[in-house]
DNA sequence: TCTATTTCTTAACATAAGTTAACCATAAGG
DNA sequence: CCTTATGGTTAACTTATGTTAAGAAATAGA
């Protein structure tokens, strides 16, 4: 039994669960491990899995019209990653998502996701309450990004993700919060050379 | 009976529904008509209701610590309106709520909204699907603001929501897309002057 | 209709962030 | 251990967007 992701469910829910209803939850999914750089999803292929990370790292990006890479999530531990649009509506993709270390998962495909909504209204409860929940998280993020300068934007996210600034790249963390890795290293070093004055 | 939003439903989880069906989800709901310039919603205000747009137009909106308005979302007839955390958390919302136009709308509270979604996994099902489009859209919104300029950003969505660029300020939609006002005025300038050339 | 708001535009100037390019630091692989 | 690849820093210069301020246009209210 994953007491990761039994977390996860009851957190998220809000409430606990059985022994039964989390082995009619957890039988659906398998686990697997992938080398660190593994690409999971492509663009322009149908995203055929969603991820819960049990261990290790990986990011989802899109690329644009001038072919540079940007970065639409972080995750680690206890994080579910996948291309939504392509994941939910079976359609060709838009982000990639790739791996940064190596990495445990556990997998489900968009059969089995649809099986256990329709079993179990505590099933469709959770991915309701876990989309509510990212998107929440979302709204916020472009929130910050449309109002609040690159600095501050860094500030609130090493605070909040302080394990996410040990672990991801900088580059990758720059292109999360909209900027050039150059503008991130002149933002840190403004940080350091502020607070040493200080 | 309302055809928009037994519309709404039936385009959302893409099946039809029953007479019955509709009945036993609309009775959660009141109608009721606001003047423009309504607010529906306040920062530190548990957002009590879910509203679904008959008529007319509004914003949420948030108010940074420099006092600026930004605009998260905007909504015409046909788009469903609240402040998701608070309305869900059932705790102080971080947002406003406001019409632009005298406005018509159905209405819920957050008991009902439970007593719906525990009634049938297909309402619980809708507003997955409701939240999980409505995350998609704006995952995408993000990814362009994170890396387009104001101008294509406009133009996209001039393109894909023409009937807001009629009937929205535009102070308002410069907010949306994360820009001044003068900077939109600084743009369509361009793209009139530009169009006027070729 | 006249007046007062509200919204939009313009222009000069300021600044945050992008661009280019070089170099440094660290980790990874043979 | 050395070499290469990857990630991070710095600096000079450019550019998109913000700021400030004024006025024009449109809309609403009296």
């Amino acid at each position: 039994m994953n007491t990761l992701l039994r977390n996860n469910i009851e957190r998220t829910i809000g409430q606990n669960i059985t022994d039964a209803e989390f082995e009619s939850f957890e039988k659906y999914f398998f686990s697997k491990s992938f080398d660190k750089k593994t690409v999971l999803a492509e663009e322009g292929k149908v995203c055929k899995y969603v991820y819960f990370i049990l261990q290790g790292s990986g990011y989802s990006y899109y690329i644009n019209e001038q072919g540079e890479k940007n970065v639409i999530q972080l995750a680690i531990e206890g994080y579910w990653i996948t291309d939504q649009y392509s994941f939910f509506q079976q359609k060709p993709g838009v982000y990639f998502i790739e791996l940064i270390e190596p990495t445990d998962v556990l997998v489900m495909n968009r059969e089995h996701f649809e099986t256990l909504c329709r079993s179990n209204i505590l099933f469709e409860r959770f991915f309701r309450l876990l989309i509510q929940n990212a998107f929440v998280a979302l709204q916020y993020r472009l929130a910050k990004t449309n109002s609040e300068e690159a600095e501050s934007r860094y500030v609130e996210f090493a605070g909040l993700y302080p394990h996410f600034i040990q672990r991801i790249p900088q580059y990758l963390i720059a292109s999360y919060l909209g900027i050039k890795p150059q503008s991130l290293s002149r933002i840190r070093r403004k940080m350091i050379t502020m607070s040493n004055k200080q």
